[in-house]
DNA sequence: ATATAAGGTGTGAAAATTACACCGTTAAAT
DNA sequence: ATTTAACGGTGTAATTTTCACACCTTATAT
């Protein structure tokens, strides 16, 4: 739901006078938004900032900006991010570009969409270093808001993305602690794929893979029987790919 | 192989010098690159322009230009095409943008890859509308010549993506003429994935799928005996591929 | 001790994948 | 008329992968 519901209904109708009021325009830029995706108690969610600005201000929106003359994409991608949420060094992927002629009111506005997946850190703090957004907020994708400008859109076609790739690329580790259980990489699996899957053969299948290494050490501070704790074997699974593509 | 190879040996030394000399330069433009495959004589080919301006005169380009103000990135990837080969109506889509910062000489350009598969069809001509491409020709994808700007790098980028694209969607398709053999369709997939396959699992996987449809129509004109000809049956695959969705 | 909550395990049926070789048909060449 | 070159077309068995399915075990809290 929009911030300020009432005071948005209005919105769409004063839009050009508003902008022709107050608004600066422009010709041509390109700009990056992020789709962030994280886990927590069981939901997956993404990453939302609260807009300060006009256009669209006080609605939610995917963290995204304009990119400098002289930074590549990649790079305007990494500084967007931080100067909107305060995370970094996430190693974004960009996933499609947006290019239609009105999908911003301000100008002509093409942006390329990036996505990541991380974990949901309960220490680091969410602080964007602009004004720009007021604060950073994790949303499940269950219920999201109306966003701002063509933003659903953006993270229509990135979840989609993400979705497929999931059964191809080990992309779940990255919403995990270093550390997880069997349980809790099944409960990410069914909430990314938005589906139950049968616990004998998701454990079956997962470590027929061979990149899980099984650890010593148990889950703590469960009230029932501890699970055995795995990680992701980045090394063994670089082996079994690099097998695959010259197979 | 570039087209004037001697001068071009030297054109990187003397880059700048003949930018600064004779070329405009500009802030920020959005561009499109077109990765257009064909299939033709059992080989796989892809459509190059023969530049006719600097920078990278009279060298192989992908088709690509810069998109007007007032015009989406699909509809920008159709007119250039148009105006750069004489093709239309294609469909294409697109695969990836490419952001880094010097990536072109005169100034700071994003391009977006837009890709797509086609029939070569001997009868229609291939004739530049802008005087920008001296003619655009049809080249073998396993001899390619050095391209212009980073194009070689697009050209990787999106011809593996059409690769493992090959395996979960009917592409393939578009290459052929509406009537074809399966030994032909056989030809096309191993052109791509450049590995041999089995006859008989290939005739019997594809047969599976259900959405080939047996012609009584043979094969004509050829030294030996006739093959079965057969189209590919569009609504077909679009059941099967919805129940695939909602299942 | 007992209740609770999740951990952890195996088998059989069905489907998909892979490897593999020969005869048939046609037209052109002799 | 015969031969030759070139491709068309077909089936089976072994293996691997996928899928459906249910119960006992273990740790903790009461």
């Amino acid at each position: 739901m929009p911030v300020k519901h009432i005071k948005l209904i209005n919105y769409k109708l004063n839009y050009n006078v508003i902008l022709e009021d107050k608004l600066p325009t422009f010709e041509s830029v390109f700009s990056i938004d992020c789709l962030i995706f994280g886990f927590e108690a069981g939901e997956l969610k993404i990453l939302l900032i609260e807009r300060n600005d006009e256009p669209f201000k006080d609605w939610f929106a995917l963290p995204g900006d304009i990119v400098k003359q002289d930074e590549s994409l990649d790079d305007a991608a990494d500084r967007i991010l931080y100067e909107l949420t305060g995370l970094r060094d996430l190693q974004m992927k960009q996933f499609h570009t947006f290019g239609e002629v009105n999908r911003h009111p301000q100008g002509r506005v093409i942006t390329v969409g990036y996505y990541a997946l991380i974990r949901i850190n309960g220490q680091k703090e969410l602080r964007p270093v602009t004004q720009y957004a007021r604060k950073a907020v994790w949303h499940p994708v269950n219920s999201l808001p109306k966003l701002a400008f063509d933003h659903t859109e953006i993270f229509n076609n990135g979840f989609s993305k993400i979705r497929r790739r999931l059964n191809h690329q080990p992309i779940a580790f990255d919403l995990l602690p270093e550390k997880f259980t069997l349980t809790q990489l099944q409960g990410l699996y069914e909430a990314i794929l938005n589906k139950k899957l049968d616990k004998r053969n998701f454990r079956k299948k997962m470590l027929s893979y061979g990149f899980l290494k099984e650890l010593v050490e148990k889950q703590k501070g469960v009230s029932y029987r501890a699970a055995k704790l795995y990680k992701f074997d980045r090394r063994k699974y670089a082996k079994i790919f690099q097998n695959e593509l010259t197979a």
